[in-house]
RNA sequence: GGCGGCGUAGCUCAGUCGGUAAGAGCGCUCGACUCAUAAUCGAGAGGUCGCCAGUUCGAGUCUGGCCGCCGCUACCA
């Protein structure tokens, strides 16, 4: 069978879940979502960073130990992604002890093989960073502030420099590895730009993950963090299902942080002797008024706030739908509500509310079956296709995009046929089950967006089981709308939002 | 500075290998319909595809230059 095993970025408890977290979490859902339609074996991960001096600080600061700072916020975005209706696999903590023992292994190897070695540095430091600062990018103000300190240190050093060469031929050999395209340029040019060693350890702190060859030793967040999806796969710990599953990686992330996964995690598996390298999905930012999320006022809105007013699918729905996957996107909340009133509201909610009234004014409530040669079904072959395209190309909003032509559609065809028009018969009963039908599809395809308000359509259509549970291609072939069934009336499944 | 991305209808965006008369949704105008959440359907208006030059029988689509916006350049998805 096929697995598909797609990573989040691990977010770092010093920060509450926000809409860009929300962002990335929501497209790896879909898309994971549609992976499991198509009947392939999905692992879809994320999960929390825990280590490093800001989580130490933010503990002190509240009289906590720093895993006790670390179990409140990982719980706060554990509990986020439930809410949003995230069906992942596993929810990682890089305080795991499975995890310890996964970083432990894939650095010692590292190191056997001769790509760490021990060097003094001698220069700045910036303790908010964590990071240091080179010669040229130290302000004078910097020093006398006190923001960076003159350090010296014995730091174990990653030598990045060796894999130049590896790494280009790994990208030249797979002209896939990541997209969009655009992203896959960026990651070439920093290689192509020429790798310095990176320093992967520090002494100055203890929160982190002792480094086995080396007392008093952490190693830095970034290269604990990484190793994450590793360990989930069972690096370290269960051979076999690293084996099983390592292969089929993908890792989901956004654009700032292309650097550290597409080129120093491929680097740092090839020196740990790992040679199945992942493949990526990059995404841009999302922006209001021109600027960067998490720069502006809408970063206050949580997604919680968002899931008042739209519900959860239409939360999800408005910004799968609203933002291109890859470039940076543009959000507002006027924008996604103008999005859930037109597709949600009028459209596929609208389709089903009509749909339902008619099978009861006509047909006493029992819908009935479709026409099996309906020109519908050319309209749902091309619609699946393209969906299924899109999902496969990492594109939610294209892929709803094509879904929702079939919606349209069905309501144009409703329009000609003039259903509420008929007299109680054969004609009558076959256009509503054509319409139905049509639903039937919409229900499924639309599912790894709006998986809840899927299944509700589904049982109001008298289906048994659930759209979630549907295999395709199979399930968005046209004319398995039995007939027969009880039609459900009900309240408006979104209802239109006004103001 | 270096590297990279973007610039297509009022808005948000599609446009794979260069080729039938530039597309979609929304918005707008007019009309139809009334089963439905004042929802739906039809018709229409609206673009010198950032600018200039080049390659080509032919460029939104390739090349060069310019303008504008943005990102990365050691840790905010």
């Amino acid at each position: 069978m096929s697995r598909y095993f797609l990573t989040t970025p691990i977010f770092y408890v010093n920060d509450a879940p926000h809409i860009g977290h929300a962002y990335t979490v929501l497209n790896g859902d879909a898309v994971t979502r549609w992976h499991r339609l198509l009947g392939e074996d999905v692992f879809y991960l994320t999960g929390t960073d825990e280590h490093g001096l800001k989580v130490q600080r933010a503990a002190e600061a509240n009289g906590l130990s720093p895993l006790e700072q670390a179990d409140g916020t990982s719980q706060r975005f554990r509990e986020a992604w439930a809410e949003l209706g995230v069906a992942n696999d596993e929810f990682i903590r890089t305080t795991e002890s499975r995890h310890h023992r996964s970083v432990q292994t894939l650095m010692q190897r590292a190191y056997d093989n001769g790509y760490i070695y021990s060097a003094v540095y001698d220069g700045w430091y910036s303790v908010s960073d964590e990071a240091y600062v080179s010669e040229e990018d130290v302000t004078t103000e910097d020093i006398e502030s006190g923001r960076v300190e003159r350090m010296t240190e014995e730091n174990y050093f990653f030598k990045l420099s060796e894999f130049e060469e590896p790494l280009l031929k790994w990208f030249e050999a797979n002209p896939q590895n990541i997209t969009p395209e655009g992203y896959r340029n960026e990651a070439l040019g920093i290689i192509r730009g020429g790798l310095r060693d990176i320093s992967i350890t520090r002494t100055s702190i203890d929160w982190g993950i002792p480094v086995p060859w080396a007392e008093g030793h952490v190693f830095y967040v970034w290269y604990d963090a990484l190793t994450n999806y590793a360990t989930a796969a069972g690096y370290g710990n269960d051979d076999e299902r690293f084996a099983q599953w390592w292969p089929s990686v993908r890792h989901l992330l956004g654009k700032d942080i292309i650097r550290f996964h597409c080129v120093y995690w491929p680097a740092m598996l090839l020196a740990a002797g790992v040679e199945d390298l992942p493949h990526y999905h990059v995404h841009g930012w999302l922006l209001v008024g021109g600027e960067k999320m998490s720069k502006s006022a809408f970063n206050q809105i949580s997604p919680s706030d968002l899931i008042n007013d739209f519900g959860v699918d239409g939360f999800r729905y408005s910004l799968l739908r609203d933002t291109p996957f890859g470039p940076d996107s543009e959000v507002s909340h006027e924008a996604l509500q103008h999005r859930y009133n037109t597709d949600l509201a009028n459209n596929f909610g609208n389709l089903l509310q009509r749909s339902s009234t008619l099978v009861h004014s006509k047909c006493e409530g029992i819908g009935p079956a479709p026409d099996p040669d309906h020109p519908l079904a050319d309209i749902a072959a091309e619609v699946y296709a393209d969906a299924a395209a899109a999902w496969d190309r990492f594109q939610p909003s294209v892929a709803l995009e094509a879904t929702w032509r079939l919606i349209r559609d069905t309501n144009e065809y409703l329009q000609a046929t003039e259903p509420w028009k008929m007299d109680p018969g054969p004609l009558v009963n076959t256009v509503l089950g054509n319409a139905l039908e049509a639903l039937r599809i919409v229900c499924v395809l639309a599912s790894p967006a709006i998986p809840s308000s899927c299944e509700a359509a589904w049982t109001r259509l008298g289906l048994d089981g659930s759209p979630l549970d549907q295999r395709l291609p199979e399930a968005a072939v046209w004319g398995q709308y039995p007939g027969g069934l009880p039609v459900a009336q009900g309240d408006p499944l979104f209802p239109r939002l006004k103001g």
